[in-house]
DNA sequence: TACTGGATTCACT
DNA sequence: GTGAATCCAGTAA
């Protein structure tokens, strides 16, 4: 299993986030498959719309974790992409392959689909905080590659956007898995 | 310095 | 389906 070059990061937040699909991530011992992604861009419904202090991680680089805090309780972790631009793939859901044990403690839950089925499990279950802002996604918190998802298996959702009121894409998932949010 | 609202989750009805 | 929990970043003054 290779990691992923920081090279592989440099595409569009819409070019990786179904390419995000099916790869393995992996800290410590928790290891899972990224099952659901979101593509964030220069949309005002990024962080990265607006130049701030939290928002710089996603403008200055790519391929780092970018970790917010929201809802007063929840992490959410991004990858940061795009050489050219700016650009955010958030890691909505994935599906628990190892370090289950670990992950059930965190979680407090021993049911296997509540683990990582969402944003904030996710980061529960791998144990990621705002200390794990702004690190180079590679040694301990890392994604490795894996055969890409064929596009049939792909499902997309989009929105409106906000300034162009045209559909976006937004939500890429893979089809069927009963890991995947909502 | 004070106020507002959010890339969510979970319990409860 | 609805609402509470909870705190930080961003904005306005």
């Amino acid at each position: 299993m290779r990691p992923l070059p920081r090279s592989w990061f440099a595409e569009s937040a819409l070019e990786l986030a179904p390419k995000l699909l099916g790869k393995i991530v992996k800290k410590g011992s928790a290891t899972g498959v990224i099952v659901e992604t979101e593509a964030y861009g220069t949309d005002p419904a990024s962080h990265a719309y607006r130049i701030t202090p939290r928002s710089r991680a996603m403008r200055d680089t790519y391929g780092r974790w970018y970790v917010y805090f929201t809802y007063g309780m929840h992490w959410c972790a991004n990858v940061t992409c795009d050489k050219d631009g700016i650009g955010a793939v958030l890691i909505r859901a994935v599906e628990p392959i190892g370090g289950i044990a670990l992950m059930k403690r965190r979680r407090g839950t021993s049911i296997v689909k509540n683990l990582c089925s969402g944003p904030a499990k996710f980061c529960e279950a791998f144990g990621v905080t705002g200390n794990d802002n702004g690190a180079a996604v590679a040694g301990a918190f890392a994604i490795y590659d894996a055969p890409d998802i064929p596009r049939e298996d792909i499902g997309v959702s989009s929105r409106i956007g906000i300034t162009s009121a045209t559909e976006l894409p937004w939500r890429f998932y893979i089809r069927g898995n009963p890991f995947v949010s909502r």
